[in-house]
DNA sequence: TTTTATGCAAACATTTTGCAGTCAC
DNA sequence: GTGACTGCAAAATGTTTGCATAAAA
């Protein structure tokens, strides 16, 4: 086991003990649907996601399950839910620091960055609207170095 | 009529004829949707745009008919669509300067602005990845001052 | 035991498609 | 007249819900 995965067994600890402590019950179905998100990485869709638990831990999850559980982490802030335009939704661990993303219009590859500069503007700019910013959201499409 | 609707006119005689030279059929459907949204200036979504059709001018559109006009003044690029995480597009016509979103995740209004210093850096942000920008997608999420 | 979670299937909402008829050019 | 457009209804897609059963605490 590398340290990346060992980083998930204590995080599912923690996050497990939280869950507890809130009076909701755990899961095998929930663990792997974390584990999934958390070692993949990756902007799943619901059906990838319950896809990738089968084949990597051939573990059945119905589909139910797998959108009342990412409706759970999303109501326990643990994940984002992003919208590329094509309506599917796609769901990332937010574990990470903020990070917007870029979207190839042509092979759908997705790149991540974060950017200071239009995190402190994106502050200012609610403020000057007296808006309390709680989230965002940016996205830029466009076509990426292989598909340029 | 005012000068606003008078600037739809004229706006509205361009397009046709830009339809016509590209070899498309005009109609009266996509007059009025089109003349919905440049009155309206707002998001709607499908559903509205077809009511919208029928309760101000008595006309009748099927809603078919509504996404494919979208679907064809996106390929037209005159309109933008936008996604609010309700699972429904809604769309606007991107006629004037580019702008972006904040929306109240409480009484779900919209609001629009725009960020010279923003818009500068995704630039930037884009060409430091080789990622040709051709559009992007900023929405912030909060509370507005009324629901603050 | 009691309560929440699951899986299935049915329901639902939004969007897309096939087709026959209509309209623009 | 030809080809694109429309409206309808059916289908497809993605997501949610009801209910009986299973599992967690």
């Amino acid at each position: 086991m590398d340290n990346y995965e060992a980083g998930f067994d204590s995080f599912l600890k923690n996050f497990k003990e939280h869950v507890s402590r809130l009076g909701f019950k755990n899961s095998i179905q929930k663990d792997y649907i974390l584990k999934i998100l958390y070692l993949s990485k990756e902007h799943l869709s619901a059906e990838q996601i319950a896809h990738s638990v089968k084949s990597d831990y051939n573990i059945e999850v119905g589909i139910a399950t797998v959108y009342r559980t990412v409706k759970f982490f999303e109501e326990m802030n643990i994940i984002n839910s992003l919208d590329v335009g094509d309506g599917v939704k796609r769901y990332e661990l937010n574990l990470s620091l903020h990070h917007d993303h870029m979207v190839c219009t042509n092979c759908h590859k997705i790149i991540e960055f974060t950017d200071e500069l239009i995190e402190e503007q994106q502050i200012k700019v609610a403020q000057s609207h007296n808006f309390e910013l709680k989230d965002h959201v940016m996205t830029i499409y466009g076509l990426c170095e292989d598909c340029y």
